[in-house]
DNA sequence: GTGAAAGCGCTAACAG
DNA sequence: CTGTTAGCGCTTTCAC
């Protein structure tokens, strides 16, 4: 793969330490501490093994090889759910990226985005990072590049899910008590024909309805939770969950969102609410009912989930959680541990925000 | 700084490639074959391999000690003006970084970003990253995280600025052409008396008016070349520069942009035209110019610079620019380097984006 | 299909 | 303040 990183630059055969030793006829810690520990030797010495160097066109000390003997990387490496690129199109992720990086620049750490090929296919690029541990973002049950994760000697931390990885810290959120906190919302508005979009709930694209049994054996476990929250909210009032239309979508884009809503619609004409489990479908469905001309809030109750920074501007009701914080935690549990013996899991507080596009079913 | 990771994984002392020889009784050759060439030994041996592998807790080739051997990291650097998490938050960084992940994964190589300390002390964090070559993007003049880079005996491809260093390949746009145009757009709806926002001009705070010695030496290439390409059109158009305001912001955010508006619009209160260096800026002085009750492009027209989506969404009057394609050429620059001898430089077109909120000035 | 030899380039005791 | 000693864990010709 890399070989073709042969340049000009990279062919200027380097000297090495030891080279720069001989050269200056001195042993090989006193050239390595002119580098790595200066109050070792005197001034006058470590300017001369410096200026050496740079006649020479020694480089310093090659990061590889003191990392291999230092036995540490200073990187943490990242897993995510999808393809690289997908985080950089996620506000979500983003957001989540860039509490990870803030934890990171504290800690002088570098940030390894570890390439997971879209087919989830080679599992090589775990075993290859060069890292001193991972942060795992949102990953499905039994998912192979997870798996090539827990098999490295190294701290791992995952965010979201899955959850109870033996030995693992975990950072998230209470999805399911946030669901319910949300269903009772629109249960109080008086709410009883409700219909749901959600994202994928297995590796195997499935754009259209999910049944409950699909539903519940979901291998993302967040969207699992999330749907037996609404499940749990609703039913306590009194809603049959069998009866309410779940459409599900692979792709996490506004379009699905909106292409979503119309599936939906157009089955059960009659739903009031339309809970979304994320923003991005929401703010899709939200320009999907607007074009089919449907007033809301007035005619029709959208909801989505995260909190991102368009549902804001939107005016959508939604339940924030702290994205930036999950991924500064993250880092941090990471980064940070000290003598803990035990795992822990770090769950952050979601909020409720009840915005224009929630009201009362129209009657 | 990573000694903190010293979990109760990282502790299970691991075995070695050869320790698990010699309990296998073969050479550590065979076992290194199991792993990097399965055809060179036969299936049941490297079964055999294996199963004792995931008895003995035997993790596989340590990354590192391959990457010495192998002269390979899997991974390209990735330097950033700014903080690394102020990458996450600027939209034309994050579709930058998209690009630059999409080429990394094409790859498989890995994506590391280094840690650059906020107050750009330590240059140790580029003489320690274990990768096969770095992208640079956008950093001012004269910086020594970039110079450390160019220590470094590995390819380097620049985004942006700065222009012209050895034996670097670069990919930008023409920033000065691009703003020729859009002066001349704007000199040809009539805008004689036309005012500036730009972002920081050298890494010294400068919240104010830049003058026109202040702007031939701006540190940054980039904002220097768009206030060239303004100074160009507009001067053909008979405008006198040195009479032109422009109006300087260290921090690149929209409050800086609408505060920005307010010092420029009181000093000069006649200006027809806001011209800002780029999109974040332009929207804040969008809010800025409404909040003052003006109308826009009524009343006053604002421009921006890059083609960011919420300047789609505002209807901003702008220059778009690939930064997506800017990410993916700088990757496959850097990756798919074939025997290419000399450096070059790509630049990708950019495009003016006559939109809503540019017009005649109002007589 | 398998093994022996030879480092990759560096750091960390520890002794002087 | 400086040098000696001993690897870190692995891959790769090149014979057998």
């Amino acid at each position: 793969m890399a070989e073709a990183l042969e340049g000009r630059r990279s062919t200027r055969r380097t000297a090495t330490l030891a080279s720069l030793a001989a050269e200056l006829g001195v042993s090989r810690t006193t050239v390595s501490n002119a580098y790595n520990r200066p109050d070792q030797l005197s001034p006058a010495l470590r300017r001369r093994v410096l200026d050496t160097a740079r006649r020479l066109g020694y480089p310093g000390p090659d990061p590889v090889a003191r990392s291999l003997r230092t036995r540490k990387a200073g990187a943490v490496g990242l897993l995510l759910t999808e393809a690289l690129s997908y985080a950089f199109r996620d506000p979500v992720a983003i957001q989540f990226l860039e509490g990870l990086a803030l934890a990171c620049e504290d800690n002088g750490s570098g940030l390894l985005l570890v390439p997971v090929s879209p087919e989830a296919e080679d599992v090589g690029a775990v075993a290859r990072a060069g890292v001193d541990g991972f942060v795992v973002y949102s990953m499905p049950d039994d998912d192979e590049h997870f798996a090539a994760v827990l098999e490295r000697p190294v701290p791992v931390v995952v965010c979201d899910q899955p959850t109870d990885v033996p030995d693992v810290d975990r950072v998230g959120i209470d999805d399911q008590a946030a669901m319910v906190e949300l269903a009772e919302h629109l249960a109080g508005l008086g709410h009883r024909q409700v219909g749901v979009l959600c994202m994928r709930l297995s590796t195997d694209r499935n754009d259209g309805f999910a049944s409950v049994s699909r539903q519940d054996h979901a291998r993302y476990e967040v969207q699992r939770r999330r749907l037996a929250g609404l499940r749990d909210g609703f039913t306590a009032a009194g809603v049959d969950w069998g009866g309410v239309p779940v459409v599900e979508r692979f792709d996490h884009t506004e379009a699905a969102g909106a292409n979503a809503f119309d599936q939906l619609v157009e089955r059960h004409p009659d739903v009031t609410a339309v809970v979304c489990t994320s923003d991005i479908l929401a703010l899709g469905a939200l320009r999907g009912a607007r074009a089919a001309g449907r007033d809301v809030p007035g005619d029709l109750t959208i909801t989505g989930f995260d909190g991102v920074p368009a549902a804001e501007r939107a005016g959508l009701t939604t339940v924030r959680q702290p994205s930036l914080d999950k991924g500064r935690a993250a880092g941090e549990l990471l980064l940070d541990r000290g003598d803990r013996q035990r795992s822990r899991t770090l769950l952050l507080p979601t909020e409720l925000m009840v915005r224009a596009t929630s009201g009362p079913p129209a009657r």
